[in-house]
DNA sequence: TGCGCTACTGTCAACTCTGACAGTGTGCAA
DNA sequence: TTGCACACTGTCAGAGTTGACAGTAGCGCA
């Protein structure tokens, strides 16, 4: 690739990476050209909702990563919670006045200037995409010129990190057509009778339909089976 | 505001508008300051999943509107398909070879050479922003130069808009702890007997939030509520 | 042609949810 | 202190789901 587009081999080498960890370096480079000493990425999944998993790659010295881990900074830490209300990017600063304490130890690992954006994609997964350096402040002027550029960044990065972390959470077998159907009207409250007044169906056939569907997604029961589906985009 | 910073303008104007189509008018605004004659909105609302709503606000000549609306075109629309599978930016000429009649008669109404972005929002919402012109087309140095602007004002657009838009699809009363608690189990595929074993409480009173949570976000059924409450990112 | 996948239907018992009745207690704010 | 929202529990009938049994039929591919 020798184009001299910045975009064009960003995608392509982006397009190249085998892991999520590949994706990152390759973020972390440009994060570097755009005047960042430091890039996190942390991808929340939300499956199972009531344990959401969590994954963490970023370039932070190891102490503080460390730290971050073993007191659960990350719910808590005002970044991911503004990342889980909204996709709009914020400046650190905007945030200093939630947990005092967490930006004042961030602060002392070299974490100061910060900014942040959270991406949404299937399954319900939340990335927060976060660039740092340790002096000279993020000014209004530098925004203008570079955040439309760590917007496009995160995007990118969210998209490949996410795409491979969760490739193993997509189950094997697709639903068919009718399943998916069944699945939509179901998802809407109706009951299987009036799914198979409406499709001409016997209730035993929507049934027979759900129940497989909800074995192929490998859930317990409708309900889990309609939301499971919601969140691959298999019902839009 | 007389700051200097497009940004900052641009984000205050935004927030300052009352309706989606104000919110439009100043992203049309910014679209033509990027070298773009037509700007298109189109959301594409998820609820009732077996009839999504879709609403779409644009700068194109009445004739394609009209003929675009009649001829159902927004399911056929290589750029819409393409936002609903993936929010990343696509240039017109790469879908070029998918329908080609739509393109086509596009053409004819001046809208040639085109951008799109989608992206996703609560409740399913998918939003799709399109930029095109008529003549010279959009070339890789261009798009070095304004594709993370054009990410960054779609972003903006999606949020401005679809916020406006949904504000009536989002329940009055909001749902207690206790409800969301409840709902969070119920997603995960467990019943009432399993989740009063969780939270120790009587089957009967799982039942009984289940029930007001089924009537505050008025649905008919658990399966409707825990995907609208997850839908809604009540659940995270 | 046979295999696998999908769609479809049937019965039946056990389990689960829904919606109606009715009631207690707590805490907060006007 | 009155009223309201919330959390909680009870019973009961009827509606709906789940999972096991068992079986027919069509389609595409090797």
């Amino acid at each position: 690739m020798t184009t001299g587009s910045w975009r064009e081999e960003l995608i392509h080498s982006l397009s190249q990476a085998h892991s999520a960890e590949q994706v990152f370096a390759q973020t972390v480079a440009r994060v570097k050209a755009l005047g960042f000493e430091h890039c996190s990425y942390g991808l929340c999944f939300a499956f199972p909702i009531t344990q959401p998993k969590v994954r963490i790659l970023d370039t932070y010295p190891a102490p503080w990563r460390t730290r971050y881990r073993e007191q659960g900074y990350v719910s808590t830490d005002p970044t991911v919670l503004h990342g889980m209300k909204s996709p709009m990017p914020v400046v650190w600063e905007a945030l200093s006045a939630h947990n005092r304490r967490l930006w004042e130890e961030a602060r002392g690992h070299g974490l100061v200037h910060g900014w942040s954006r959270a991406s949404r994609g299937e399954l319900g997964v939340i990335g927060v995409f976060s660039v740092c350096r340790d002096v000279e402040s993020i000014s209004v002027k530098e925004l203008d010129e570079i955040e439309p550029h760590l917007v496009w960044l995160s995007e990118h990065a969210h998209l490949g990190i996410s795409q491979r972390l969760m490739a193993q959470a997509v189950p094997k077998k697709a639903l068919s057509a009718r399943e998916i159907e069944v699945l939509r009207w179901t998802a809407d409250g109706k009951t299987a009778a009036e799914i198979g007044a409406i499709l001409q169906l016997t209730e035993r056939t929507v049934n027979f339909h759900v129940g497989n569907a909800t074995e192929k997604l490998g859930v317990s029961n409708k309900t889990a089976a309609v939301l499971r589906a919601a969140m691959l985009g298999w019902l839009s």
